[in-house]
DNA sequence: TAGATTGTTAATCGATTAACAATC
DNA sequence: TAGATTGTTAATCGATTAACAATC
């Protein structure tokens, strides 16, 4: 359906989805991109753009049916499809996406956990036991995996990366410290949570200076 | 020192960070804005102009000093300075957080965690005795924190904003999956991982239609 | 000096906003 | 029908890239 869709677009597709959840469960049916922009703090116009990259799903003079809208964009991400995912790293990241309550209602479903370290193997976590980092290899080939939790250290990235897209991985949600190269078929994301508390701490630095 | 400086540039000025200290542990002493751009998938212009928004630290035919650099973008980011952070919910991220070993070296130091959940309240994680939320607003009045970390539900989030607001909160890094309102002179970063993961999932969905 | 590379201005590209005809 | 609001094209704005004089 789509064709080109910048990432400036896509990173606002789940707060659309949110927003849109939210607007369900207080029960209201129908909503303009201009209601919808002033609770977002988007324009309306920049909704309607946004939405028809994926075709028109509102009618004139009404809005956009609320949660028909919602369920075109949860299929537009993908995230009615059952993701398989392990997680490598049973570290404090590790640990919390394993435990994370909200993904198995998604259809992201933790399949493995994984850790080098012999203290953590075979503890339980979020209900998995941790397995041994070295038979990693062997379980991607047993098992189908959609997706990769890079949660280990920055050292560790780039090498634990090769294995996954050699393994044959769709796509890999990255914690570790570092960017990591994959190459054009293999989705993934960096969440680099240290960068994100810098830019919150720059923020509260220069904000004052800003005479906007 | 800067005048107004985009959220394209702030963004990418932890990276900067990352990458210049990574080359200064493997000994290098200098580098070029293209040399940094290869390895950082930037172009050598872009880089130029993201450190010219705060002052000329490079030298014609020779480029930039590592160390310096290095030194002067972590003085841009504010991460020398010491910020005293409290992290509100010891759920899994909130428990992730306090624990994280990334923070404290870098002058971020966790000085209080709160919880409602009585069977949480007493216990400890990451050296700190959870305390009740209930005694929060008291301990605000009597401390001064300059970050507070929101790991709690959607619900929860926007009230508990509004009294860290209340009792003065510099910046606000918050992990609830809903966004948040704060007064202009109060920083906030939104992590929302949930996003993330399903920025992923439209990523490897789409990516295959991708014709470039 | 010659070569390299910055700092900075100008050109281009892409994303956001505005406008409005189509239509519910 | 009249009013509202979309889908979409055009205009604007901002960010990225290219170019080049300055200078180490």
């Amino acid at each position: 359906m789509a064709g080109y869709v910048s990432d400036a677009v896509i990173r606002r597709l789940p707060g659309y989805y949110r927003y849109l959840q939210e607007l369900e469960e207080s029960g209201e049916k129908q909503i303009s991109s201009q209601e919808l922009g002033k609770r977002m703090g988007l324009t309306a116009s920049q909704i309607r753009q946004d939405i028809n990259c994926f075709g028109g799903f509102g009618r004139q003079g009404y809005g956009y049916e609320i949660s028909k809208l919602k369920e075109h964009i949860g299929e537009i991400l993908g995230i009615y499809k059952d993701h398989k995912m392990i997680i490598i790293g049973a570290g404090n990241i590790g640990q919390a996406v394993a435990n994370y309550a909200n993904f198995p209602k998604e259809g992201f479903d933790v399949i493995g956990v994984f850790d080098n370290n012999p203290n953590k193997v075979g503890q339980k976590i979020g209900g998995m036991t941790i397995r041994e980092l070295s038979t990693l290899g062997d379980f991607l080939d047993q098992k189908k995996v959609d997706i990769g939790v890079l949660a280990v250290p920055a050292k560790d990235a780039q090498s634990l990366t090769n294995l996954l897209v050699e393994k044959g991985i769709k796509g890999i949600w990255n914690f570790a410290p570092k960017d990591i190269k994959t190459p054009e078929e293999v989705a993934s994301v960096n969440v680099h949570l240290s960068d994100s508390l810098q830019v919150l701490s720059f923020k509260m630095t220069y904000d004052k200076e800003d005479d906007k």
